[in-house]
DNA sequence: ACTCAATCTCGATAGCGGTCAAACTTCAGC
DNA sequence: GCTGAAGTTTGACCGCTATCGAGATTGAGT
């Protein structure tokens, strides 16, 4: 019986056509959350659920990562029991020119958000 | 008979130096927040709270005004009964470069969000 | 098969924030 | 001084959301 294990779990994602700008301003004003785009941001690569520095419990960041998901922020794909998270940079900037760019700059020269 | 003076009650802003990110995300993730800021961009001039078309009371309408000032996002003065709104847009631009405009173009494409 | 690591699901809680109506203040004009 | 117009204040309500712990799931490695 062949299953299809080529690709394990597939996660939904919105087409960020269809995301609103109030979907991405409720994802993006939680500090938490944009604690999670930022170290994405810094990192300048993939990262998985389990390595960001968050002040909070594992079952609320799962909250957090669904959030950021949902809004067309962020693409999430399972390796093995991990799961990866990638920012939608260019999708979100053909979408909201301007938007993640600015908040990102803004965030680099905010006073430490409590992380931790 | 001196000129209607704006110096009646003096009102207290901000130093825009000193409006976190969050404090501005969070002022602007309202929709009647941001129809506010979008009605006084696309007016090009100042308004008074009384001209504002928004699907709130007049308190709350009140509430959010002093959120959007609180912010640094809006100045506000007294001319008679009547109070002025204007944007602060310059002074944001220096704070938080790109995130104003990107708001006010994102919105502007929005479908219409609920005013009225 | 067993076990551990990573993540999710569920249920419950707590606090914040948007909302309103009613009463109050402040000013302009007569 | 009245009166009306423009905002404000107060107090209460309510819904939403971030939060957590406990138990379930899924996959990798042995």
């Amino acid at each position: 019986m062949p299953r299809p294990r080529a690709t394990t779990r597939t996660i939904e994602h919105p087409d960020v056509a269809q995301v609103s700008l109030q979907q991405v301003l409720e994802a993006l004003v939680d500090p938490v959350r944009r604690g999670v785009v930022t170290q994405l941001a810094r990192a300048g690569e993939e990262m998985s659920c389990g390595t960001f520095d968050a002040p909070v419990s594992v079952s609320t960041l799962t909250h957090h990562f669904n959030v950021l998901r949902e809004a067309g922020v962020i693409r999430q794909y399972y390796v093995g029991t991990m799961k990866m998270n990638a920012l939608r940079l260019e999708e979100m900037e053909s979408r909201f020119p301007g938007l993640l760019p600015a908040i990102l700059a803004a965030a680099g020269t905010e006073t430490r958000t409590a992380l931790r």
